[in-house]
DNA sequence: GTTGGAAACGTAACCGATAACGATTGCAAC
DNA sequence: GTTGCAATCGTTATCGGTTACGTTTCCAAC
């Protein structure tokens, strides 16, 4: 049970085999050049003393592990969303996975973790990996698969459309009747965040509706982070009608705020979030939100990862997944029409 | 940024810096014997190459690795709660996590699934692992904590209160005025489950209400398995005016099946469920259960395997976390007693 | 009986890093 | 000028498993 002793190792088996440990090796993996009764020797010894190879030996020694990493910095519930996805992807695919955490850099932003986490798997234990939302570039020996990439990266990558949802958020406020619109957005150095943004920006354009820069506020993600901007946006004179904030996360924080400031959503505010995180549905009122599949983003960052390390990936290396408006209760059309608006257009 | 080459290892630091690998190695492990310049040089060379010690072949050369190990066998959103809490805990403490996943038996709940990955990770990559909620008793080499043991293990462990939380459940129903309470099992084997229906029986014992056997039924926490046991317990003449299933997805199940039935809840039957999963707060209506803190589970189940692998572990090796009954809305006291019970009792 | 060749198996050199050990150097004490 | 002791650094065995290569065995063909 608790402690059984040394781990048994091949050399074990081949002494009780009677054998050598290249012969152990060879049946283990089933090579040419053993006969039958060895091999019935050989079994029977590793069935007693339960013998198992080595992952770390035989990496050391192999350059192939059949092993894929992925490296996060936190474990959210959309984490276990991705790892569903990823692990439905390789389920039966010989490939299996590890998942590596750095208790220095946990809970700490750190810059630079991802690369630690990668540089410390890709030794030689793991033949590719998934990297969750990074800070940066990452380097590695093996192939990379980055889901939610920073903006531009040129890796293997797969994003949800967030360009696409954020413009869709837009023209649901705008067919509203929503013409002053907030947006709050998230760590300008992702992907995500900068697509969010420009289709927040493109879509109140095509509608000719100007961009206010003042109703932009400079958010990280965090949801915390949105609180000082909701309030700076809500307590102005010509507050906006509704408020588009880059994360579900902090949406809902806009949500606290608007009830703190005593007022009503969706009627003297209409908030719309983006992610569709478990939460959201929850809200009073639920909110409106953009629904990005993570466990989609997972399967399909296995299913390349996979390919890239086979060598038989034949499709992009940027893959782009839909997203769809989900809108909840948390929206609806503004109550009066702001004086400095209709008076000014 | 894809792929940069081979891996750099020592020897092209100790190349570079024009030293041994054994200067290097004292270097990079801080030890003492190498002067001022050579240190310099090497950490130059280090950083030029983007260097990072291969945990592989660390792991190989040394017994001790700091990397602690968790094996599970699916990733749920609870799954995420104790993975927050094993980081909490490991947060500054210079181990590091590796979770391993088996693609082959991954979905599919086949025996010894944790025995095969520990196996393979207690080679030599970690010190010591967390296993959760295991099928059976688990060998391993170096040291194991059990989140969620099996009935009557003695190995480390740490586990939910379940006798005590299934306990003020059924006081909770009797306190309604409730009498005929039907009860879903959960998967006998696990300590989890035993205990649950341990609580229920002794609590029905304590009040003097005979437990019926027929109320009784078996599921393994699989959600599905709890629909047919509703529908048999609904579909009786004497159904049960409450039903206590062993786990909140089975609840869930149970309330479905009542709506299916024309059943009101909490009108026609109350429901409760264990575990208090996200789901459950999000079910119409809110479904009563015990909540268990996973992240406190996975918190102190670090906590213990750190100071077990340091050798320092004083307390007790059995660890018992506290629930608590979450009151919702699923639960109320019944519209009419049941004649045949009042006329018997 | 000899030879050829394939099958069967052992030997030893790795993989990258660590640590015991030995070798060299420097400096102070005698 | 020795001697002795640290300080500093290289050499080498080692971890467990894999594999190129060499050796032995065995059977068929000549």
């Amino acid at each position: 049970m608790a402690d059984g002793g040394s781990p048994v190792t091949m050399s074990d088996v081949a002494r009780l085999a009677g054998v050598s440990t290249a012969t152990v090796s060879r049946v283990v993996n089933g090579r040419y050049g053993v006969s039958a009764s060895t091999i019935a020797q050989v079994r029977s010894a590793i069935e007693r003393l339960g013998y198992e190879t080595s992952l770390v030996a035989t990496s050391l020694r192999r350059s192939r592990t059949n092993v894929l990493g992925l490296v996060t910095h936190s474990f959210q519930s959309y984490t276990a969303e991705v790892l569903k996805g990823v692990m439905e992807a390789l389920t039966q695919s010989g490939f299996d996975l590890i998942i590596y955490a750095n208790s220095d850099v946990y809970g700490t932003y750190s810059e630079g973790w991802e690369q630690r986490h990668l540089t410390r798997l890709s030794g030689t234990l793991t033949d590719g990996c998934i990297v969750v939302t990074p800070w940066g570039e990452v380097r590695s020996s093996t192939p990379v698969v980055v889901i939610d990439p920073v903006r531009d990266s040129t890796a293997p990558s797969v994003t949800a459309d967030n360009l696409g949802g954020a413009t869709r958020v837009v023209e649901h406020l705008l067919g509203l009747g929503h013409r002053r619109i907030g947006f709050i957005a998230g760590r300008s150095s992702l992907a995500a965040a900068w697509s969010r943004e420009e289709g927040y920006r493109t879509a109140l354009a095509e509608a000719g509706v100007p961009v206010d820069p003042t109703l932009i506020g400079r958010g990280d993600f965090n949801p915390e982070s949105a609180i000082p901007l909701a309030r700076a946006l809500l307590e102005r004179p010509d507050r906006p009608t509704a408020i588009f904030a880059a994360s579900d996360g902090m949406a809902l924080k806009v949500l606290e705020v608007a009830k703190e400031l005593g007022l009503g959503v969706p009627g003297d505010l209409s908030v719309v979030g983006f992610d569709n995180i478990p939460e959201s549905a929850l809200a009073e009122p639920g909110l409106t939100t953009v629904d990005q599949s993570m466990y989609r983003l997972g399967y399909e960052a296995a299913r390349m990862l996979k390919s890239l390390v086979t060598g038989e990936w034949e499709g992009p290396r940027q893959i782009l997944l839909p997203t769809r408006l989900l809108a909840r209760g948390s929206t609806a059309p503004p109550r009066i029409t702001t004086p400095q608006i209709t008076t000014r257009a």
